[in-house]
DNA sequence: GTGAAAGCGCTAACAG
DNA sequence: CTGTTAGCGCTTTCAC
């Protein structure tokens, strides 16, 4: 480990003037500079973060926390708030909370202002209050795409209009003559998933239809959850003729069930999805799926972290993003007359 | 921000004792002690982990390079890996190269013994010699999931019997009866699929069974290339009873590939692959594979990199995994006669 | 048992 | 332009 003031020692000066050579402050002398560019050369020297950091009075990361990172929608978020953070020269500390808010308060509690100078939320189970608390410790959180929100909004965040790409699936699957349509939603009722059946629910009433409740299945947010919920409502209501699935993982897992009752995609039953996961598009039939812009939200994010960290903005910002946008694949097709 | 030195002076105390108290160094009278604490909870102090490290003179966190997060197999690893860190009071930063030789350099260069104390490399496209260089300067580097060497490694390792992973699916394909199989390797013939090729050779040989070279394709570790691969192999070779994938990817898109054919899996053709990512037993049909001990690899990695700081032990160490595994489900079948 | 003091490696005024 | 002086918040001898 080779330090600053061996570098200065070297090049015949002091560590304030290698510190300014280094961080381009001007205010040096081209010798000098050239010398002490010498020295850190052959010393090989690289600033040690956390010391600077330090003495900076600020925290060398940024945090990401996420309840897995093994949900398959995570890694496509992390990945580009990683490259977000590091164009503004930060580092990406990701928290698996597994769903326990225990260990996402221990995670706030440890580094929250100490080793992050801020958090982005991903669905983690914690609650409005503990967020607060971190943020009126001086660490600016971010609520990474939640639903938009008619009222002000508690927290900043990146709000995703979710209703809408509900919506969106209902109308598409209307589109194409779909009228006994099942409804398997990835939350409970009043869960993360609500508003995307709250716009599905509005976009067939709308149309006029109405959706039976008793077509509606809420579960977990996964395949296999996806799949049993399928199952129980095809068997039950086997005039279904398609599926709209609040999230892509439960939808794929509605296009096995389908699969395993005999039945194809798309001819007999459609099924869509929302997110537009990497696995949409790989999956066969492949899923249409309503889109949501994952990487742009995740730059947005970031960006109004920073801005948060910087100016220490005591109101609760909202940034909206695009509007989710339909993918047509092969999962859907019109209905059979 | 509450600091250290407030909670003293609040209790009456010095800053020393307070770290004591935390520390848990003993030596502190139970009155005071009490006292401390109290002061601690009345002010909501938590310790500022930037500073602890300096002063500790050690770095925060560790650090995972991977090439991105967004491939399926790495969020498992990422998960395990944060776990066990988490347990021996490390965070963990993840660090995405994007296969891109001059990111992962930056990222050794600036945070290996400056924000971490200890770097795992996932395959990350980086040089024995870079990752060598980042050794010297004192912040230890573990490769993880290497292939088990014949030679005593140039850096620790975990290590992973790959060539007996692929002599595992050879047999078991072979046990089905087949005997006309299709090759499809997810990397350079010299690449990192290479032993898994290898071992894969060696056990039908060993069965007296020689693998035409002409029935192997060398294609990108990813769905596509698997389909593209598989694709051309059965127009190719339309006897081919089964495919020997590799990786699980590739062999996903090697059922996507039969499926557009219009063949049936396992019925026509068989798919086996190697790994057992999540996704593998999702697919329909479920996708046979051999598995390989992800989650343990990566707790071995934590632990055999933490020893390594603790102790600096100059001598690359190589730990081996647990053995891989058959995992059979549905994607193979006995030949049809 | 508790306090005083030095220092981790760096940055940021302020002097000269 | 360059050096001096203080810290950032914490840990750690070493006295008392």
């Amino acid at each position: 480990m080779t330090t600053l003031s061996e570098v200065a020692r070297l090049a015949g000066v002091t560590s304030a003037t290698v510190s300014n050579v280094l961080r381009q402050r001007g205010k040096v002398g081209e010798p000098t500079r050239l010398r002490v560019l010498a020295a850190v050369e052959q010393l090989g020297y690289r600033p040690h973060l956390t010391a600077r950091a330090l003495a900076e009075g600020r925290a060398p990361t940024l945090a990401l926390m996420v309840s897995s990172i093994a949900n398959p929608f995570y890694p496509e978020f992390a990945l580009a708030a990683e490259r977000a953070a590091r164009a503004h020269g930060r580092f990406l500390i990701v928290c698996n909370t597994n769903d326990d808010p225990a260990t996402g308060r221990a995670y706030l509690d440890q580094i929250a202002g100490t080793l992050s100078d801020g958090v982005l939320i991903m669905n983690a189970n914690l609650s409005i209050e503990d967020l607060k608390k971190t943020e009126q410790r001086g660490a600016p959180v971010v609520l990474c795409m939640w639903e938009k929100p008619d009222a002000p909004p508690e927290l900043p965040c990146i709000a995703v209009d979710f209703h809408e790409a509900g919506a969106i699936a209902a109308r598409h699957l209307m589109a194409l003559g779909h009228r006994q349509i099942g409804a398997v939603v990835g939350s409970k009722k009043d869960g993360i998933h609500a508003p995307r059946y709250q716009g599905y629910l509005a976009a067939r009433t709308d149309a006029g239809q109405k959706h039976p409740h008793y077509c509606t299945r809420f579960v977990d947010d996964t395949v296999e959850a996806g799949y049993d919920g399928t199952m129980a409502l095809l068997k039950a209501y086997p005039q279904l003729t398609a599926i709209f699935a609040s999230n892509d993982l439960p939808a794929l897992g509605a296009m096995n069930a389908i699969a395993d009752l005999g039945l194809q995609v798309p001819q007999d039953v459609s099924v869509i999805g929302i997110t537009d996961i990497q696995w949409a598009r790989l999956s066969r039939p492949a899923l249409t799926t309503v889109a949501v812009p994952t990487a742009s939200a995740a730059e947005m994010s970031i960006e109004l972290l920073l801005s948060l960290i910087h100016r220490s903005s005591p109101t609760p910002t909202m940034r909206v993003t695009a509007n989710p946008q339909l993918v047509q694949r092969a999962s859907t097709a019109p209905v059979k007359t």
